[in-house]
RNA sequence: GGUCCCAUCGUCUAGCCCGGUUAGGACACCGGCCUCUCACGUCGGCGGCAGGGGUUCAAAUCCCCUUGGGACCGCCA
């Protein structure tokens, strides 16, 4: 059975990067009806932390990703590192080095300065001798002969030489294990069968397949999913702006959109652009990854979020645009709200909203009425001209009990004929006296769903604003 | 510096494995249509095989080189 894991360090948020890596794993898995497996990485204490791995979790939940065994905790598990390295020395695979870190840091110096290879010598590998008042590292022996060869399921063949190799650090002075050894040791006695992973891992591998024969283990398949990007073609990184995942549900984008967005960065399925989970479970392939690394395309995601948005179901959406309403100050946090109504102001504006942060936005002027008046449309639409207008039309207004749309349309329709005027030129004054701006949605939906009282008061107030006007 | 990876419109990509396409789609951009504004939708446009050598009747596709980009070379992961 196939069986894959994510793995990250927890040292600060789930970033895109991350994210797509766990998607890649998580649809190979559900494809497969195999397995993924959660795993923490925390091996390094003092740059890990709880809070860092509750906002990966949050965000992996967020994103769907659920997880059928985890998350395990390499530091609950450090007794089986330490009968591993054991076993290693035991065998004579693994030795103590005394070397310090000060020495080390001033020999990689100067054999970089000499053009040299900083890479370990290997000269605590004969010695038994320990120093005094040092505590010793272990180090994998690491044969420098020949060479290793990855059959990639992405790259495809990938030879290194093992001259590059070097013997490197299992289990750290202060006894805890390095990532390069915990993550064979887990890899292997979790039954890991693919390895999906960024191929920043791709050097690394090497290494770690010496390791895996060490310890007397089959090496799982490995599959090195290219880099996501930034603009300047960098690795993708926090100086690129916001890159963590939870972030992007604080500017409202959708989870199925960065989902459809992250997996089509480096996988593809013909020409399709859309796809649900289930079509994506369908399909996914490692074979369909590519090879190259992709740049990160904001507006691409912002597209893929306004299809969303557009085609999403109103109600959910309408929960959804609640904490982004609140954050716009325009309803009070845990204030009830009337969600019949708030799905009729949703359904004017998911054809028009590109994240739920916006949709907030544009829904002020259901709430409140305009403080003031765009002040171009103000020259352009509230003029003397239109006061006939707009008198006639709140007289009809008044009449109506029923203020549905098309009552609402046929309303304009009568003010219309009687002025031989078209729509456009009672429509656009009536948008700005009832949002104070020149975009809006439909006029008869928002007089609908604005309500009697509130339309015929922002009139009232336009026609008075108006007679105000020096022109007059 | 060494090793490894990568290279189709500005961006994401199909096509490459199994040579013969007017090199296809999507985002963005520009224009038309629709229309009460904006948006949606729709129609059209702009725009690409990094360069050079081979192999071949024929190369985006196979081979080599160059160039460019990326990653790793940590008691980080």
């Amino acid at each position: 059975m196939v069986k894959v894991r994510f793995a990250p360090s927890p040292t600060g948020y789930l970033h895109l990067g991350g994210a797509r890596t766990a998607i890649f794993n998580w649809l190979f898995a559900r494809h497969n009806k195999g397995r993924f497996i959660l795993r923490i990485e925390d091996t390094d204490r003092s740059r890990s932390t709880e809070d860092s791995i509750q906002e990966i979790l949050e965000a992996l939940v967020w994103l769907g990703l659920n997880w059928d065994e985890g998350p395990y905790r390499q530091t609950e598990r450090m007794e089986i590192y330490k009968k591993e390295a054991q076993r290693l020395l035991e065998e004579k695979k693994a030795y103590y080095c005394y070397c310090t870190p000060q020495e080390l840091e001033e020999r990689r110096k100067k054999a970089l300065e000499g053009g040299r290879m900083p890479q370990y010598d290997g000269r605590c590998r004969g010695k038994t001798g320990a120093r005094e008042g040092i505590n010793p590292v272990i180090r994998l022996k690491v044969d420098q002969e020949g060479e290793t060869v990855i059959h990639d399921l992405i790259k495809g063949e990938v030879v290194y030489p093992n001259s590059q190799l070097d013997d490197f650090i299992l289990v750290r002075s202060d006894g805890t294990p390095t990532y390069n050894f915990v993550v064979v040791v887990d890899d292997a006695l979790m039954g890991i069968t693919h390895v999906i992973r960024g191929d920043d891992h791709l050097n690394n591998t090497p290494k770690q397949i010496q390791l895996y024969r060490a310890l007397g283990y089959e090496p799982p398949q490995f599959a090195h999913v290219p880099m996501i990007l930034g603009p300047d073609r960098a690795r993708l990184s926090k100086r690129h702006g916001a890159t963590s995942v939870l972030a992007y549900r604080e500017e409202g984008y959708l989870p199925e959109a960065l989902f459809n967005f992250l997996v089509r960065l480096g996988w593809s399925h013909g020409d399709q652009e859309i796809f649900s989970k289930e079509e994506l479970i369908r399909y996914f392939s490692l074979e369909n990854v590519g090879k190259s690394p992709a740049v990160y395309n904001p507006d691409k995601l912002l597209w893929l979020n306004a299809h969303y948005i557009k085609t999403g179901e109103t109600e959910r959406l309408a929960k959804l645009l609640v904490p982004f309403l609140a954050r716009e100050g325009l309803i009070r946090e845990g204030a009830e709200t009337d969600m019949g109504w708030l799905c009729r102001v949703v359904d004017t504006l998911k054809e028009r909203s590109k994240t739920l942060k916006e949709m907030a936005q544009m829904a002020a002027f259901y709430f409140r009425e305009p403080r003031e008046y765009d002040p171009k449309g103000d020259r352009k639409f509230l003029k003397p001209q239109v006061l006939p207008y707009l008198e006639a039309l709140v007289q009809e207004l008044e009449k109506l009990d029923d203020f549905s749309e098309e009552e609402i349309e046929r309303t304009f329709n009568r003010v219309l004929e009687r002025f031989g005027i078209k729509l456009k030129h009672l429509a656009q004054p009536c948008r700005v006296a009832l949002t104070g701006k020149t975009v809006s949605p439909g006029i008869f939906e928002i007089v609908s769903v604005m309500g009697k009282e509130a339309a015929i008061s922002r009139l009232d107030k336009a026609i008075k604003h108006i007679k105000a006007k020096p022109e007059a």
